[in-house]
DNA sequence: AGCTATTAATAAGT
DNA sequence: TACTTATTAATAGCT
């Protein structure tokens, strides 16, 4: 047999894959490999994963464990205690009512306490302004003792810190979409689902194409 | 310095790891990993992507692009005509539900943005009680944004050097004493923290932690 | 939190 | 779409 000279796997920059082919078949392979990478979490720690990936072509895809719906169920009704979500599921309009109300509570605390930590970074905000210069840049080095540049280092490095700290900060947080108004419905279209049925998994899992329609309420019977 | 053998990466088994601090530790590296490569594949396939994390102790995690929030309406929406929608339930019933779930939808973002809110407020904490020593380091990092976070680092390596420069000075005019302390410190300082600033996460994408010390039965724990 | 020795994932090529 | 192979990327076990 005469060997073939690949050149394995190269490095690559993450950005937008331009070649229609490559993008596609990257997309399989990675969604395969991301949802191989849930299966594993939650078979290693127990976790409870929802992933829906929608394909640039518009196709749907979704793992979930122990489903989606109950672990979407489950994000989207976080914070209301047990015996409120009970009390929901009865479709009693009286307990709906009353769901509503204690969500609208909530809603109206988190507000509040929103507001107030939101004085508290404009005051640090502001106390801060003072030095927006950095002044410090231009200290006196040459006047400094062995053992004061050593203290000085040590919190240079503790600056440092704060850089790192804060550029995590900007990538983690950076753009939190959260108040932005309201996805409509039905705003894109919906093309059919292709075959991934197969895959090494814990039965309980559900990882399944879609395209087919499959429609339950967003949180119906839980209000 | 004698070299660490360490035992390197082993292969294991996927089943439940039943050490809880191993379980831990696996949790929040793998997590973090599932999320950089959803983010990738966004980034790579331009797909959408949610997903939802509940760690074994109740902590929620997500991830989304653009958004959570716009990937599961799209996800349960999908394959629904309007009519069907609307005949599902009464009218009445129908309306009362959007309206309940765009209040629990917000009360959700208004918890999101609360966590950020708290960590920025947390960080300002430490970040006080770090510099106190050197007061004249309290520059405003957390109001910087990425560009500035930049020239700021690049400031401070022209900085470094001038405290280099002053410590060769020293250790060169006076007998060497002390370089052992000293060098840790420049080791550290090395400005390769401005490629840290480059992590190629979209920015577009909210990736949280959540729930951090709400009291809603969630968020105990390490997880 | 960091650090390696390894395993696992995967970009190209077929 | 599936298989192969050379590399890169992720991460298990320690500190």
């Amino acid at each position: 047999m005469v060997r073939k000279p690949s050149m394995g796997r190269q490095k690559i920059e993450i950005k937008r894959i331009e070649q229609e082919d490559s993008r596609q078949v990257t997309f399989s392979k990675r969604r395969a490999g991301l949802f191989k990478k849930a299966s594993e979490l939650c078979i290693l720690c127990g976790a409870e994963i929802a992933i829906i990936v929608f394909s640039p072509a518009g196709k749907v895809f979704s793992f979930g464990h122990p489903s989606v719906e109950s672990v979407t169920n489950r994000f989207f009704t976080r914070g209301l205690a047990l015996d409120v979500i009970g009390a929901s599921v009865s479709l009693v309009d009286t307990h709906r009512s009353a769901n509503v109300r204690e969500l609208n509570r909530r809603y109206t605390e988190a507000l509040d306490q929103l507001e107030v930590e939101k004085k508290k970074s404009e005051n640090f905000q502001e106390q801060k302004k003072a030095s927006q210069n950095h002044p410090w840049l231009e200290a006196p080095v040459e006047n400094l003792g062995l053992h004061a540049l050593e203290q000085l280092l040590a919190s240079l490095e503790d600056f440092k810190k704060k850089v790192s700290n804060r550029a995590d900060e900007l990538l983690v947080n950076a753009s939190m979409p959260s108040i932005q108004p309201f996805m409509p419905y039905m705003n894109t279209l919906n093309p059919v689902g292709v075959t991934d049925l197969h895959f090494a998994t814990n039965p309980n899992d559900t990882m399944l194409p879609h395209g087919y329609g499959y429609g339950f309420g967003f949180g119906r019977g839980f209000f």
